[in-house]
DNA sequence: TATGAATGAGCATTCATTCAT
DNA sequence: AATGAATGAATGCTCATTCAT
């Protein structure tokens, strides 16, 4: 019997290189080769765990939004509303690792141009998030129905999003306190408009 | 400087050629060849404009942020706040031009990682369109102050950006209805709070 | 030896996977990986039976030229010059698997360039085949002596392997009958000049 | 203006040195690198000249052809026997330049399985060759029909492809002298049948 | 015996860049 | 100014081979 391996855990010890790379210099520096030696492995090892460089790329962005969930489940005893800003905090680079689902967001989205499963895959998870806020955003307090769940989510997203767009490459103009705190004034009104 | 305009309007040229393929196949497709064979010229004549590829990227960039701004200052005859409204659709991808400038910019974020003088170069693109909306927010009626405006200028063009990012690869779900939909109800009650 | 008889019946399988795969695409389709699995085995068990990837083709080879002469010997009631005929025939590739036969000589040759071991075996397994008719040529009535019978057998072979090339590629302009028409109408003269 | 250089002889250096690697050390070692370094230039050179490897050894098969009959070519002084007996002789591996051409011609056809291009250009040049073979067949004295030139063809080049395939890779048993000899009897019964 | 994980050299190919013309 | 020939380093990928299990 060959040696055995935990082929998921080994893909998502190459998807980390992958993003530990790009985040850290860009896509064009994670070459295979690179994203190997960066693992600890040769080329030849990530060819038996993706078939190719855009398979490696795809597991990367989706093991980057799911590292993003798993970090964010952790504590159990959350208010809903907690629960909905912790899931909007998750999307701000508030730390290292938020910042680094960011910049494999980006370098994913940039290669999504052109590229129909790329581009699926990223609509795709635009949609589970949005569906995962309109599911908390409906267990606040007085909050809205089924069909509005969906544009309030939209609409808290979009805030938290668009602060990271801004937050991404000035981490000294946008402390974590300045984002959360115009997260915090802006989504106020949404979830709880004045009457 | 009888040569100077041709050489510019050379380089807008050659940096709308190179928008053109980002935007319709990835930066993976913008290669030297092909964005000099989309303008109508040689590799040789590129080289002529740009010292290399990164100063293409950069002049890029830049050229499709100022085409954003000269498209908005058609129309002189607006009020500040419908000119600050024009601003904000500005960046939401709303037709195939504005969809472009969203490629350009998020190609240009990819390949910024890591690269100080393109980082610096998309946090001065921000702080120019925060300043522009800031100015445009503190002439509306009842406006902020100098301070507040800047904070209210990160908060709008947070709403608008975080819109365009869940729109940018989702154009059938996000027709341009929806976009304008979404950030006029979450612009509103930022622009008149309640009290 | 009781393991002996196993041993050489799986080299034939993989053997007999090989053929296979260097007929119908080629002889970069054959790689060690490919051939295994072709043959229902991994690419260790191939390693076990061959040393490298140059023994598997000689044995190829040489197991596809034993092949040729199996079927062919199976009827044991014809005439020295139906047998001679019958041999002849074996090299003309009028089905499936005389072509096969041919395809991997083929391949074989291409590689044996610049390779002393592999030219040697080919030229072997000319020589044998030489022999083979040559000696069925002396048994037909009024045939040759043993010097006259070697240049004979040349000459037989050469008709028929001509007749081979060039049906190869061209399975639909070489129907069985035309190469047997053409080999039968050259070879008469040649088995039994005019005086 | 650019340095003008000669497209096809620049192809014909190239295609020569891919000939002269396939033919000392088989098609494993035309590698592009070395088929580049073999013609003295380098990687990148070679690519402004072929699109890919298969376009590459497709055309250094069709020049190693037209060498052949180029060569065959230059004295026309000839009777149209002497003519057809040359061309024939153009078939054998007489001397190194045509056993290059046999070496070509084999590597190809190696490449050729399972490659439907490929397969085609085999087959298209032996119908070249047969109707040249037929057409001075046909102008020989009491030459066949046109009909019958054709059949006449097919057995004449067999004849000489098959003493090819057995004298390629034993030069030493298949001197200039044995080559033809085998040819010319053989081809003599064929020419002038007895009655 | 057989597996398949892992290696790493080697491959074709791409492409930014240089430069003679 | 413009060409396009030429460079050559780098890339993704393949694959024969090795080896722990």
């Amino acid at each position: 019997m060959p040696k055995v391996v935990d082929i998921e855990q080994r893909r998502q010890e190459l998807a980390e290189a992958a993003a530990q790379l790009i985040a850290r210099a860009g896509v064009g520096a994670a070459t295979m080769r690179d994203v190997a030696a960066e693992a600890g492995w040769t080329t030849g090892a990530l060819t038996h765990y993706f078939a190719d460089k855009r398979e490696l790329l795809l597991y990367t962005f989706k093991s980057s939004l799911a590292g993003r969930y798993v970090a964010r489940g952790r504590r159990r005893d959350l208010t809903p509303e907690e629960s909905l800003l912790e899931s909007l905090e998750g999307a701000l680079p508030l730390d290292d690792a938020r910042r680094r689902h960011w910049m494999v967001t980006i370098a994913f989205c940039a290669q999504a141009a052109g590229d129909d499963e790329l581009s699926e895959a990223q609509r795709t998870a635009y949609q589970a998030f949005r569906r995962e806020i309109a599911r908390l955003a409906s267990q606040c307090g007085g909050g809205p129905g089924p069909d509005d769940a969906v544009a309030l989510a939209e609409r808290l997203i979009a805030v938290a999003d668009g602060i990271a767009m801004q937050a991404l490459f000035d981490p000294e103009g946008w402390p974590a306190e300045r984002q959360l705190e115009r997260l915090h004034e802006t989504i106020a009104p949404i979830l709880h408009p004045p009457a």
